[in-house]
DNA sequence: TAAAAATACTCCATAGGTATTTTAT
DNA sequence: ATAAAATACCTATGGAGTATTTTTA
């Protein structure tokens, strides 16, 4: 018979690629790991993980029963948590999964606001990229993420927040007016690297389906290019407001204004729910407002 | 710390509303299965079960709880019949739910086409009404449901096969030919009882929001009553093809006909995705030839 | 007072720990 | 040669069984 023990050290050793430090995570030693995975492999007749010197690969089975694990493992951790809502002992405690290219623009106002208007709950912030925050959304590390969409997959449900625009960015010392983003000199654009949302939808709003120049890794770094000259730039109007560098000229796109739209998503099943609605209707009204 | 033994057992208590009888459905003994629940309300700290003299009542949150469970405990069967997938074995069994108004006309057709289409597979059939058949498939009692949408719902997907319109079923005695649906007589109209998707769909096309008339159990008595001149009643199209009695006069809805769509649905996470969505393809092409 | 669930207890399967061996690079 | 995982073996926990008591309608 199948256990959740099973299931979680599957995640765990999914998540490590080592069945030492898989056991370490779950508080047991290796071979009380070793075993259960053994035992789980027999169970289903599918070998999972494939040893080697270099610790532990999960096979392609592997990853896809982990995968499934993973949303079980979630599954249960928000059965638990409805039964503490259900019981009035509601977890105050809320994590919260931002893009880089939004968090330090939304959350200064944003944590305030929320801290005034909920008092009883205690926010956590995790900033790194879209995949990753998907990924621990779906394995119930975080309750909720908020990125561009779209978010929505099996098992998640995504609502919008605001629409974030894109603007140009241009060294002072030879502008560029913002016209048809699809004009603009591709050889001249400069973009984050590969993994990073905006730069797909930059990629997306000047209708170019790929560029094969060097990527930086932060949207700071990226203006500092442009303050250099080396090239122009999309900025979300959200981190367009705060450049300070006179070096750089922003300018806005006519209408139909190129632009992204925030949203926030969590695990449908979530206990949260209606709290996270909460925030959500917040949050919209704040950007309107 | 949570087991799945502790949510299977909750499934099997909500289920039966009998310690025993679970027990007995869980082939344990009733002090195993009592210990275990006990346990369970003892991590959660929440009252699951109400105990008495006619057995188990559970409470409103073990209700919930237990709704929660059926799902988790439905994923946990999807992701062992998923590694069996991978592993070659697939499943050849499949458990499709159907609502008898649609099942007797659908499935002498239905079945030897999908036999002769799909030889390895071995179809069960189980009919009752779509409120129970949806339970039974979030529970993973069934790996599919044939019956009027919508019946998309959290974790569960739907798609079209094919519209059935509803034709006007009156007495060959005294006949009504169709024209608009909602200027139909009221007092005149017969329908299945409280709880059939057919009644609400037959109100809603006559743009009717109660009627207490009494409620026939099922399309054939319907159409008993309709024969004897009692009445008049709305038929599917599919079960209108076949009624072979002379006392019943049948008429077709000017455009737009009212109907009702039939779909399937299923789990989103089954692993048997791919094959049921080779039999939607192959069913809604059967109705369109 | 009788059906149903809880308790008392005993037993055994199994998860986990420590020590050690095997394997693969 | 050495890190990593498997194996061997022991212990302890806890899940399940039988017998019995308590509860409640």
């Amino acid at each position: 018979m199948l256990t959740l023990r099973q299931l979680r050290y599957l995640v765990a050793l999914a998540e490590h690629g080592h069945f030492g430090r898989a056991a370490a995570a779950c508080n047991v030693t290796q071979p009380a790991l070793s075993m259960q995975i053994k035992e789980l492999e027999a169970e289903l007749d599918v070998p999972l993980v494939e040893r080697g010197r270099h610790g532990a690969i999960l096979t392609e089975e592997g990853e896809a029963l982990a995968a499934r694990a993973r949303a079980l493992t979630a599954g249960v951790k928000d059965f638990e948590d409805f039964a503490r809502e259900r019981r009035g002992v509601q977890a105050r405690r809320l994590i919260l999964g931002i893009i880089p290219s939004i968090a330090p623009y939304l959350l200064p106002t944003l944590l305030p606001h929320l801290q005034a208007a909920l008092p009883d709950l205690e926010l956590k912030v995790r900033e790194t990229q879209t995949h990753t925050l998907m990924t621990e959304l779906a394995a119930g590390e975080l309750d909720a993420v908020i990125a561009a969409l779209p978010l929505a997959q099996d098992g998640i449900e995504a609502h919008a927040l605001f629409d974030d625009p894109f603007l140009l960015a241009s060294p002072s010392a030879d502008p560029l007016q913002a016209k048809d983003p699809r004009d603009l000199p591709h050889d001249r654009l400069l973009l984050l690297e590969e993994g990073h949302c905006l730069r797909e939808q930059a990629l997306g709003a000047c209708a170019i389906s790929d560029l094969s120049t060097f990527g930086a890794t932060s949207l700071t770094t990226l203006l500092h290019l442009v303050a250099s000259g080396q090239g122009i730039t999309l900025v979300p109007k959200m981190a367009a407001d705060q450049i300070a560098d006179p070096r750089i000229a922003v300018s806005r796109f006519p209408d139909p204004q190129p632009h992204r739209t925030i949203g926030m998503a969590w695990r449908a099943a979530s206990p949260r729910t209606r709290k996270l609605k909460e925030i959500v209707r917040r949050i919209s009204e704040g950007a309107t407002a």
